[in-house]
This record gives structure tokens, C-alpha cells and sequence, in this order.
DNA sequence: CAGATTAGTGCAGTCAATGCATTATCGCAA
DNA sequence: TTGCGATAATGCATTGACTGCACTAATCTG
């Protein structure tokens, strides 16, 4: 990942890398749109590769499992919440520099509604999608235990406190987009983290009392 | 109830499905050693039904999938604890009501902590076998929501509690039981369950203190 | 004993995934 | 322009999980 050439497609890429990217997105494309269509286990390798008219052997070329075309993006993702994580600073609590960090991902990429709703949706459907999506959890797991870690000073033999802090924010996370894709209007993602968050931080004996579900926007939440 | 009745199992059973129960251990046991010797993906099927000398076929008469020889009691135990989380007081906080279903379930069935090893070991080593480990926890996340709802009126619609509090609560329960079987003396499992839903219910911005590890001035009080 | 069940088996086939060798295309330098 | 190295795309063969179907044999039931 240099500086010379950004991820973007923009700059000054070879016509090899360029039609390499375009096969990928083929293939992507076709893939997802299989997938909406007839379902993720009734679709095969083969169909996505006639769709996208390339060889069969070709789509390992460019996606290690059937699973992988929907969550590709996520080793990215998972670099980028790596760095705002450790960029938090360090008045604030483990559980506010996850919040925060996950704040900052939400509010610098964009989120493709319709493509997570789809996810969301093999994801009930095909039981190995879900199995994916939540190896993808326990990685951003491992990257919040070791940044606790190093705050607090607490190793997660001493005090489950790291595991737990990380598990619960994930399945904070995940909660919070499952929400956020499945409403109608267009409330903010980082709405619903703040809530989330909320109710991580006051502890969960008793539900804070969703008052007026429209006015969050002062809530005691990170700038990123 | 004869004398004629051979093993633990009732002595309702007749001879067929004595046999029957006979070879899926055959199987299992035999699955669990060379998973244990040779890892678990280097095990193929027919290695297993070989060391058990039975056909191939016979293998998937017993068990769905590779993963599930290790996780094929969870069934059991997921119906034990709905049963349990419904017979918890009313008195008592959803969170406590959890906790309680979980410590009677760990304090009413025995709980092989070899094998309990053996599965988290392969869990760290084999995806699919994470993968499969973390979709049993949705099952039980589903029945606590369905138990928080009941309990609160509240739908997750409206709120994220249940949601979360069900995924904490699985996160815990992991976490728990994840450390008691990696520790060397024997402390029981309800120790480390009490400590990690003490700390879910406390909030997760600052750690409970496990010992006296507190000299930072501004550490003194747990928000809530 | 006769007939219904069903555990165990054998076989053929589908599909995901990998390794290896080959071809086509592209980037680059003489 | 030509030729060479890199690599994207492909073809082929294979492994291994898993399924459907038909069949055998053991067990159960009347």
C-alpha cells in the first residue's frame, strides 16, 4: 500500500491491472446479482463464471471461496479500523476508542446499503455465508484485545475484560448496521453505534429508556 | 427396567439401537483422536469410518458434517437451556436471568474439559470448525431475544437491548468457559460465568478489579 | 415364521477447491 | 519494431465433502 498509487482506480494503472480490476468486478457483479436472485447455495461456480464469461478456473483467481466475493472489502476494513483505533487517544476509555474508531470507519466509507441488506439476507439464508461473517468479527476481535490490552495493561488472563469488551463491541457493531440497513428512513449508521455503545456503557441490568428514538443528536458520543 | 439392559442408556432400548448409538461413538471417538493426533482438516472422512471400520457412508448416517462430530451435543444443551432461562424468576433482570439459565445448565452437566480443549484448540486451528462453533452461539442468541422480549415487552425493533444483551451474554458465556478450560487448577466454571456477567452488568467502560492492580489516580470510579 | 423397519453399505454423481502446466496478453527495453 | 520476462487467464486432472438412490441384512413386531 504505498503512496505512489492509491487503491483508486484513477491514477496511472497499466491497461493489465485495469483489465484485471474490470474481471474482477465481473465477476463480482454477476456473482451478487446470482446471488440476489436464485440464492448463494443455488448458485454454483460455474453459473457465475458463464454469467461473467470467463473459465471456471478463473474465479479463484481473483476470489479464494464463493463467500469471499461478499465480504472481500472487509481486509480492508479491518486495516482501517486497525489504525483509527490506535490513533483514539488515550483519555478515553477502551470501550469510547472502539466506539470512536468505529465512528471514524463509518463516517469516511461509504456504505453500500442494498449490498448489506443482500449480505444480511444469504447471510439467514446460507448458513456458510454467516460462518464467514463471523470469522470476519472474531479478527476485528483479536485487533481490539490487543489495543486493550495495551491500554489498561491488563492481560486477558488476569481479566476477561479485554475478550469481553471486544466480543461486545462487535456484536455491537453488527447490530447496529443490521439496524441501520433494515429501517426505511435514512437515520445515520452512527446513530445507532452511539446507542449501541450506550447501552455497553451503562451496562446491561437495565435498558436505557429509548426515549424519543429520533433525538440522539446529542448524545455523549467521539469525534472521530 | 430388566437387568437384561446393558448399558447406562435406558434399557427401553432394543438391541438396534444399541448398536446404533454403539457406532455413532465408534465414530465420534475415534473422529475426536485422530482430529486430536493429526489435526482436524488433515483428517479426511475416510480416515475416520477406516479407524472405525465402517463404510464411508455410514458416516454422514450420524453426524451432517466433519464439524459436527464436535459439536453434536449442542442441540441438547441449547433445548436444556430454554428450558431453564423460562423457569428463571421474574423478579430477577434479564441479564440475571441469563446468568442464572447458564450456571444451571454448567452446575447439571458435566463438562469434559478435554474434550472442551481439544474443541477450542481445533476452533483456533480450523475455520470451519470456528465457523460452525459460532453459529451454534445464533441459536442461543435467538432464544435469549425471544426471552428478553417476553421478559421486558420491549421488541428489538424498538430497541437494541434484547440484541445485545443476548450477544454479550454468549460472549461471556464463551469467554467463561474458554478460560476455565485453559486454566490449570480447577475453579469451577460458575467462577468465571459470576466474573464476566458481574462485569456486563457493571458496564464495560472501565474493568471491575480483579486484585488490587489500581495505583493510576484516575481510574477510581466505575461510571455507570 | 412373514412382513415391515431401518442401520449399514455400495455406487454414481455434484460441487467446491487446489496444483500444475500452458496459452494469451501486456509491459518494457534493446 | 522486435523480442523477452511477467502475469492474467485458461485447461486439465485430482482431491475431498456431501447427496441421492438402490440394495442388503439385521432387528423388530404380530
Amino acid at each position: 500500500m504505498g503512496i505512489l498509487c492509491a487503491v483508486n482506480e484513477r491514477c496511472v494503472m497499466g491497461r493489465r491491472e485495469r483489465k484485471k480490476l474490470a474481471t474482477r468486478r465481473l465477476i463480482r457483479e454477476n456473482a451478487l446479482r446470482l446471488f440476489a436472485t436464485q440464492g448463494f447455495e443455488e448458485t454454483t461456480i460455474n453459473d457465475i463464471t458463464e454469467a461473467a464469461d470467463v473459465a471456471p478456473r478463473t474465479f479463484f483467481l481473483h476470489y479464494h471461496s464463493k463467500e469471499d466475493v461478499l465480504l472481500a472489502d472487509s481486509q480492508q476494513r479491518l486495516e482501517m479500523f486497525e489504525e483509527a483505533l490506535a490513533q483514539q487517544p488515550n483519555d478515553r476509555t477502551p470501550l469510547q476508542a472502539v466506539h470512536g474508531a468505529l465512528v471514524h470507519i463509518a463516517e469516511h466509507t461509504p456504505i453500500d446499503r442494498d449490498e448489506m441488506l443482500l449480505r444480511t439476507r444469504l447471510m439467514e439464508q446460507a448458513p456458510s455465508v454467516k460462518a464467514e461473517a463471523l470469522k470476519d468479527y472474531a479478527a476485528f476481535e483479536r485487533i481490539i484485545v490487543d489495543d486493550v490490552v495495551t491500554r489498561t495493561g491488563q492481560t486477558p488472563a488476569e481479566s476477561p475484560f479485554a475478550l469481553l469488551l471486544a466480543a461486545a463491541s462487535m456484536a455491537a457493531m453488527r447490530i447496529a448496521i443490521t439496524m441501520w440497513c433494515q429501517q426505511e428512513d435514512s437515520e445515520s449508521v452512527r446513530a445507532f453505534l452511539d446507542r449501541t455503545f450506550e447501552q455497553l456503557a451503562a451496562g446491561l441490568d437495565e435498558p436505557l429508556v429509548p426515549q424519543a428514538v429520533r433525538s440522539e443528536a446529542t448524545l455523549a458520543a467521539p469525534t472521530s
